[in-house]
DNA sequence: ATACAAAATCTGGTTAACCAATTACAGCTA
DNA sequence: TAGCTGTAATTGGTTAACCAGATTTTGTAT
């Protein structure tokens, strides 16, 4: 088990060593965008590494929109210049992984937005969606049953209401870890289930009722105890 | 080059029916967190496509956080339960492209709050950065050049200064479709460069005087163009 | 019958050979 | 010489064989 984790951030500190060759690469050879980058095989070669490991590295750096790889062609750089490719890299090479203070201060940003967005542009389907999973989780709740699933699917109901599938994306993204550190401190095992129906009644009657800065302040209510907590971490 | 993007969506079709097929099977066989998943070779069989295929999508779902695969042992279910498994699976199926207005809408909400916490955290180094960023924004339109790319450096730095990784990651990933998508519909091209050095001065000065609010401000008025733009579009 | 050891099997990950499409170029034609 | 054509090399993607470690089964000795 041990060994697996070493393992994995080697395979990461491998892929970041070619992350950087990629980017001097650019560099010495002034690539504009729209230039083609040597082939894999050139790569792995060059880098005297597998060629997997340069497909992972150019797939990430293709996730982060800096390379675009075209079957049978080559792989390209994107539309963005020297400047904003070294910049860009730069971050992604820093990029730590999140805490839980980061990941709960973005979801409280997304979801006070998320919550006014909904009460905006919420369509009957959305509100038939949301009903649903608020009351899955009254059930559960009144049946003193755990209910962290249903409470983070009425939100995610909540940011699909939103019509922004940006922020949508990024709730689906954060709310895993959310649930994994929720379980990992024990921020749910308080009693605030009860109080919780309450609360997400209040934010589906503002959005139902079309009131965009009501939704947001029920939201922020419901979250204070989690700005509490987390500001006491 | 059509035939490409047919590919690409046919492959991209296979992976959201493997998926479902995955969901489906989670559900048939109660799979609870932690439990094993047959594997990929069993499911490839089953599903009648390639491994590949199969790990394609299993590693999707790895990145939502809704698997876990651990080598030499198997693909496990993760510490959610399956009413969360259900409705995540079903948000990640029915995630769309990002439009244009979903990504200004989210920058200008995150670039608002990292302006913020950029004035609450800011460390000597992220100034210092935030100089270099801005310096050479301002060199460059002075100098009547293109400088859309030393702009968007200047609002990762002030991302880096906020503080918050996960921020920091989000606007790492809407910047490259931000840039794409101005190219596209030619935002830049109005001007707004020579306003933008005072704009980025404001806001650099709030961040530097430790002065949220003044920073929070400062960026809206930035947006404020964007903002007109995105409702026209 | 039980405890333990050894071997056979099964796992996700890795590697190298293969594929189809694209591209570059040599050579032919007009 | 200009333009075309066919062939060979190059490309990212795909496939199947392989690997090392984990797991299960089997066999043996107590």
């Amino acid at each position: 088990m041990k060994l697996d984790i070493l393992t994995k951030t080697e395979t990461l500190d491998i892929q970041k060593t070619i992350i950087s060759k990629i980017r001097d690469l650019i560099n010495a050879k002034n690539l504009e965008p729209g230039d083609k980058l040597p082939s894999e095989r050139m790569l792995s070669e060059k880098f005297e590494v597998t060629r997997s490991n340069v497909r992972e590295a150019i797939q990430k750096l293709e996730f982060y929109g800096l390379l675009k790889s075209i079957p049978q062609s080559g792989t390209f750089v994107a539309n963005i210049g020297v400047t904003a490719m070294n910049g860009m890299i730069e971050d992604i090479l820093r990029l730590e992984e999140p805490d839980f203070k980061s990941l709960v201060e973005t979801r409280i940003l997304l979801e006070l937005k998320t919550a006014r967005l909904a009460a905006l542009r919420r369509t009957d389907d959305d509100l038939l969606k949301m009903k649903e999973a608020l009351d899955a989780y009254t059930e559960k709740v009144l049946n003193g049953e755990d209910a962290v699933q249903e409470d983070l699917l009425f939100h995610l109901a909540i940011a699909k209401a939103s019509g922004n599938s940006t922020m949508n994306t990024f709730m689906l993204i954060i709310t895993p870890e959310i649930i994994t550190n929720f379980e990992k401190y024990h921020v749910c095992d308080k009693g605030l289930a009860q109080s919780g129906i309450i609360e997400h009644q209040s934010i589906f009657d503002a959005i139902k009722d079309q009131k965009p800065q009501l939704a947001k302040q029920k939201m922020k209510e419901h979250f204070s105890v989690l700005y509490q907590y987390c500001y006491n971490i």
